[in-house]
DNA sequence: TACTTTCGTGTAATCGATTACATAGTTAAT
DNA sequence: ATTAACTATGTAATCGATTACACGAAAGTA
């Protein structure tokens, strides 16, 4: 059996109060140095740990903070939570993780839980996208938990969010394929509820605009991030009388679904046909048609969520700040809209 | 500010004492029917939550688990956790998550901290393969902290561990390169100290005696799990007196950097070099030279590793049980070992 | 009627650490 | 010499929930 040995232990072994003892152990300097040292060594001697639990209970902070994705196994959040576990670690922060799965009822079951558990902060990137869980936002809210969005975020006063800036990702997605001399531009979009999706679409549009060519919605597919959607897609953008000579992808499994078929078809990338996705997913670089995409630098945004979550701990006195950080997107060019000619 | 409501408030509201309120809410039939209804109402109308920190403390159990893993943005971790969180959320454990880069010392401290944060259990993936951190894990087990090895293990006794048979991971594959025609098979381990590679290697070595290629130690080398090092690897065994026609790679990363200069140097996959990798990385697939590589099932081990976690926490009055799952590796055979004529 | 059960609640200790307040012993100041 | 001001430590409450034990009231038994 494992002796647990509390600061009561170390007490009764020194004659003393276990107060005397927790102060000495907190460099109290009411404590007199020959009292300091003895405890210490006695301490960890008896190899004294300090219960967390306990600790958590009388000062109200868990030193947990939670955070919460669509799913943990896509390259880009467990990235993310990589630069977040990576931040905080030194500040002595656990992370906790929580899995949507994409339904809103999972989301907000999590937030309840994290509650429940008494995280410290809750860092997320938004899987509701019809305000179902606007209670369960609330009520984090109300119990004065430090909430910052990621990449996927929402408007809500007073939180915080660190996102990239999607409009950016798309026009500089565009844009090259504008400059590779396409003229028939689709897109493969996702949910335009969430605002990601919008606004790559958004500056989508606005590159289209900015250089003189006619936005045609027949263009704009709404499709899942899968290989198989990105099939489907391009299967029905052929069949238009007009069929587009590039695509943007706002999933770089959808722009792989895409490229497989044109193979198929064998229609020639990017001679013929221009790709981009979105997401710098590691098999874009790795494929012999390497694929150009747009880059997310989720490991910075991981640190970023975690440092504003830690300016927003350090700052109770001050009055709530809503910060809001952009990441500006780096286009990844690659072979598959890259022409000899240009 | 938030209200944070506890027993107490409830039970003076009610004029009851706190006792009543906490067996009300446990259920516990020596409650009267009515003054169970009387506080489940008001509880509920309160907006009471339990608080779990006190519960923890009280309990000696934090609904916590720890996982520590290498690194969290590699796909065959993010899906063992996700194997993990998706078992054990229906029970009620926070999976919090750890990362060593590697790196013994931090293997350490991570243990030391989760033990210190009072996890029910730790679930984990070795870094340490020189015993460095001997003490950091016989306090855990001091502690009587259920202790699951998966993937990478160690021999402790009274340890579970969740693992694939990596001896005949190695055998498949290189069995499948032999049934090609390859005669003389390479291969590309990784540390040998720590058991999945020295096992692979192993199958390997199998596979070739028990099909009578003598096996040849020139033929292997040890690299790191990227592509850069398979490249530097290939070049190596390509300036041999006898170059290998065939390579398994203990690594999907590896195995790629070898396609790719096998590519540079106008040698043909599969007909006159034929390439297998080990974990299935989602890449391997996608290529439009999609890769042999051998699959660990990560979801699955997530899962098995938390429904061993449960069982021993379920059954601590029974004598400890040290339970060695091993599950079965799956070769799945792509391009880049698949010749025509075969 | 007197005595034993049973039922429903209350009392108070406990988990382990922190901390406001009290107090005994020193030292400094007038 | 007497009081003020420190120093170092002890006492006890607190965080919020659980639970062994105690006890009065109601019900059952002889």
């Amino acid at each position: 059996m494992s002796e647990k040995i509390t600061i009561y232990d170390i007490a009764k072994k020194l004659n003393i109060t276990a107060a005397t003892v927790s102060r000495a152990l907190n460099n109290n300097p009411k404590i007199k140095e020959s009292t300091k040292q003895l405890v210490l060594e006695t301490a960890s001697l008896m190899n004294y740990k300090q219960n967390k639990l306990a600790l958590a209970l009388k000062s109200g902070r868990s030193n947990n903070i939670g955070v919460i994705v669509p799913r943990i196994d896509s390259n880009f959040f467990a990235s993310v939570i990589r630069g977040i576990e990576e931040e905080l670690y030194p500040h002595g922060y656990q992370v906790i993780i929580c899995q949507t799965h994409e339904n809103p009822k999972r989301e907000s079951e999590n937030l309840y839980t994290l509650i429940d558990a008494q995280v410290d902060g809750i860092l997320m990137s938004v899987t509701d996208v019809n305000n179902e869980n606007d209670d369960a936002f609330h009520n984090v809210l109300k119990k004065n938990v430090p909430l910052i969005f990621f990449d996927r975020s929402k408007h809500i006063d007073g939180v915080s969010s660190v996102t990239i800036n999607d409009f950016k990702g798309g026009y500089i997605a565009t844009k090259q394929l504008i400059n590779q001399g396409c003229k028939c531009i689709a897109h493969l979009s996702g949910d335009q509820s969430l605002e990601i999706f919008k606004n790559r679409f958004l500056g989508y549009k606005q590159a289209l605009l900015d250089n003189g060519i006619t936005f045609n919605e027949k263009y704009v597919i709404q499709s899942k991030s899968s290989v198989d959607a990105g099939k489907k897609a391009i299967d029905m953008l052929l069949e238009l009388d007009s069929p587009p000579d590039a695509i943007f992808s706002s999933s770089d499994f959808a722009a792989l679904g895409v490229i497989q078929e044109l193979k198929e078809r064998n229609i020639a990338i990017p001679d013929d046909f221009c790709v981009a996705g979105f997401s710098n997913e590691p098999f874009t670089k790795f494929m012999e048609l390497s694929i150009t995409s747009v880059d997310q630098s989720p490991l910075e945004m991981g640190r970023m969520a975690a440092r504003v979550f830690l300016e927003q701990v350090e700052k109770t006195d001050t009055i709530k700040i809503e910060k809001k950080v952009v990441l500006a997107p780096e286009l990844h060019i690659r072979k598959s809209s890259t022409r000899k000619n240009s």
